[in-house]
DNA sequence: GTCTATATATCGATAGAC
DNA sequence: GTCTATCGATATATAGAC
């Protein structure tokens, strides 16, 4: 037998061990979000999975390892997002809006990220930071901005007592409201912030108030 | 909670039974918003009071109805600080910072409330949804923004496509960010939201943002 | 109204065959 | 790697004396 052969004989359990730890991965990240850590049942995780409860255990070692493995895999995600938006040919208050709008999109558009996120703070992150993998690769997903916003205060346009940490803060807020407080918003307000009718105007206001903020002449002054 | 159950809570109250059930309600309140509502013991709650479990069940009839009374309970005293801003003598813009001012200040020193807000929004607000007190109460909390912005569009200084909903939108996700997703943010980016030193710039930041955002002329003539 | 003791249900985790 | 059956711990909730 060839070592080519063997590959392909060897590779067709581990990709359908691959595949039963997704099935199970989706199924946990929807189960988790929809519930909380605690609310959550690894046996109707298991349930609506093609495989078993036992294999979960196999996989993952225990709830919380589950738990952790999806945390790990929703983060990876939304690093994708930011890494695949292109400002350097932009003007800086041009590319502050495709930010924000590009972070506005990726949040409301993947619900069970936002739910997983307020779970997680819920428990202090005491699972987040038990994962040198989320730590050590979001923490660079700043340098982007922070590079937009010194050339945006280099060329006299932008305030300079505002840092990226800010701006990045500001841009999530708002983007994560719209999913994290959907719930008791619309019940108070009769208003759904995802709703279609919205999104458009949304994603221009979040646009609108960054650019606004940092090229303030007004606030910039008072800062002296 | 049933009504049966408020009558036998509510009914000829000693001071004696009074304090028991609020001291049942502070523990619960800490209790809940640290844990979720599923990761809360009941066991817990009542070890941590004066009473015994036996007591929160004759009281609220059950975990739920704990937790709706803690519900119930919060929202009431964060509408107390709305009312609380007076807005009739201020230029439109100075009452939309000092609005923004009032709820960042209340947001940033009530933890427990915004943890709660965020463990209902993980169950879709279905506790809320039951609370016609909340519900009616809180949606009144609009009517002073409206009345702001209304006299601002009016004056021709305020852009008038965005809306009172809008701009409580924009001040609550600001001010909650910082005390919901403290953890995570902290624990990915090695700063704390809450702490002192931080606490006067992002107090003035949000002001300068709805102000610079609502006066924004590129983006009004952009609306039209 | 208040206590101790306990019922009942359910969950996370595992055993052991194949 | 995959299954069925089940353990042991722990949770919400209640019984019944005083």
């Amino acid at each position: 037998m060839t070592d080519q052969l063997r590959e392909v004989r060897d590779a067709a359990p581990t990709l359908r061990a691959e595949r039963t730890q997704e099935d199970i991965l989706d199924v946990a990240t929807a189960e988790f979000a929809a519930n909380g850590y605690a609310g959550a049942r690894v046996d109707e995780i298991a349930a609506r999975t093609r495989t078993t409860k036992r294999m979960i255990y196999y996989y993952f070692g225990s709830k919380q390892g589950l738990y952790l493995a999806v945390l790990e895999r929703v983060y990876a995600q939304i690093r994708r997002v930011e890494r695949g938006v292109q400002v350097d040919e932009l003007a800086p208050d041009e590319a502050l809006r495709r930010l924000a709008e590009a972070t506005y999109d990726h949040h409301t558009t993947h619900e069970a990220f936002i739910q997983l996120v307020s779970i997680e703070n819920i428990h202090r992150a005491e699972h987040l930071r038990q994962s040198e993998t989320i730590l050590r690769e979001n923490a660079t997903a700043i340098t982007l901005l922070e590079q937009v916003i010194a050339r945006g205060v280099e060329e006299g346009r932008f305030r300079d007592d505002v840092d990226a940490l800010d701006v990045h803060m500001i841009i999530s807020a708002y983007a994560c409201f719209h999913v994290a407080n959907r719930h008791t918003f619309a019940a108070i307000f009769k208003r759904d912030l995802l709703e279609d009718a919205l999104q458009d105007s949304h994603r221009r206001l979040i646009g609108d108030m960054i650019v606004a903020t940092m090229t303030d002449r007004a606030a910039a002054s008072r800062a002296d």
